[in-house]
DNA sequence: TCGTACGTACAGAAAAAACTTTACAAACGT
DNA sequence: ACGTTTGTAAAGTTTTTTCTGTACGTACGA
């Protein structure tokens, strides 16, 4: 995984339990990204190199099979947690971990969420006509104008809801986000 | 699942197929909150139920055991996007979907993303003062503080992000996320 | 043009998860 | 106090997912 020389076995040890905690900790919560625990230790590894990497390195590195080091690099590439890097004279593809983890955040967002608010928004929309149409058709059906209504206001709510996330992921997408909620912490107001 | 009294066979099979059409949409992308596919289903079931439901009538509606319905409604409860309601003189518990879906997305960040960002922060944190230490103990080790560095680095950049997430999820905890992006759309700027 | 190396599709094996059945403890009504 | 009913734990089955090994198409170098 790195170079040690010129440092103690000891001290080589140390370092790379510092690293194991960190890679097992960040591994075990990426399943909040939709990703396995291993396509997460994958991640966590290849955080910690310094260099691009080609799949039979990772492979070895985390003693795993060639094709699955394939499928997990990439599931992370479509979420842009990792991308390929371009090397002159170099055959093997070559991988790195995305080093903005602010932006990874937004892209995950835009990636999944943004896709699966669309198809909701959809869905509900086409309810709602179904539903108005029908009730139009027969004005004078009291049941049916109860029922009609009350799904309606539920699907319209639900709307406005995605509307407003679409809109929330919109400010990461466009980094306003970062205006709204600072990097930096703002000083606390003396007063 | 309701009253189709005083509508036609048709009517009642229009309504019916709008509703699962939502259905089977909400509970395909319920996945984003690492909910199953039938969880996800059987939530949007709750969602068109326009009274309180026990474990029977969901068991009965999604055609599954009752213990299935337990662990699912577990789930949803864990995640407050169900929850219990208490009625006088009934042995059965009831549950109904939590109607504020604003609320019902905030409360996700904040219990399942708040608990990762904590489990992250502690083990950067305990990696970077083992890490510290060694730099210290050995300042000579040019090798030795190159890799610390470099390592030390990535830690507290990591953090950075970390201490933003939670500001961010703060937000939405505060209900301050909906004066940075209102639930109403603004209306437009007129210049 | 041929041969070799690379990445991945595919099929099968292993592991994990979801679901059901059974069993039981707690709570309620009589 | 007793008998029911209810919710869930536990064990077992089925389904799904993950991982490996093999096979193959593509691209590059000689």
């Amino acid at each position: 995984m790195n170079n040690w020389v010129g440092m103690t076995e000891e001290q080589a040890g140390i370092v790379q339990k510092a690293r194991k905690r960190v890679i097992e900790s960040i591994g075990k919560n990426m399943d909040l990204y939709g990703v396995t625990l291993s396509t997460g230790h994958l991640y966590g590894m290849m955080f910690f190199q310094d260099k691009p990497m080609t799949l039979d390195e990772m492979g070895e590195e985390m003693g795993m099979s060639k094709t699955s080091m394939s499928t997990g690099v990439r599931t992370l590439t479509d979420l842009k947690m990792v991308h390929k890097v371009w090397e002159k004279g170099m055959r093997k593809d070559l991988y790195e971990v995305e080093p903005d983890w602010y932006q990874t955040f937004a892209d995950f967002f835009v990636i999944k969420w943004q896709k699966s608010i669309e198809m909701n928004v959809q869905a509900l929309r086409k309810s709602l006509v179904e539903l108005r149409r029908l009730a139009e058709e027969d004005p004078g059906n009291e049941a049916l104008q109860k029922v009609v209504a009350t799904d309606t206001r539920k699907l319209e709510e639900a709307i406005r809801y995605y509307l407003w996330l679409g809109r929330l992921i919109d400010t990461f997408e466009s980094g306003e986000i970062f205006k709204l909620v600072p990097k930096e912490e703002p000083p606390a107001d003396s007063h």
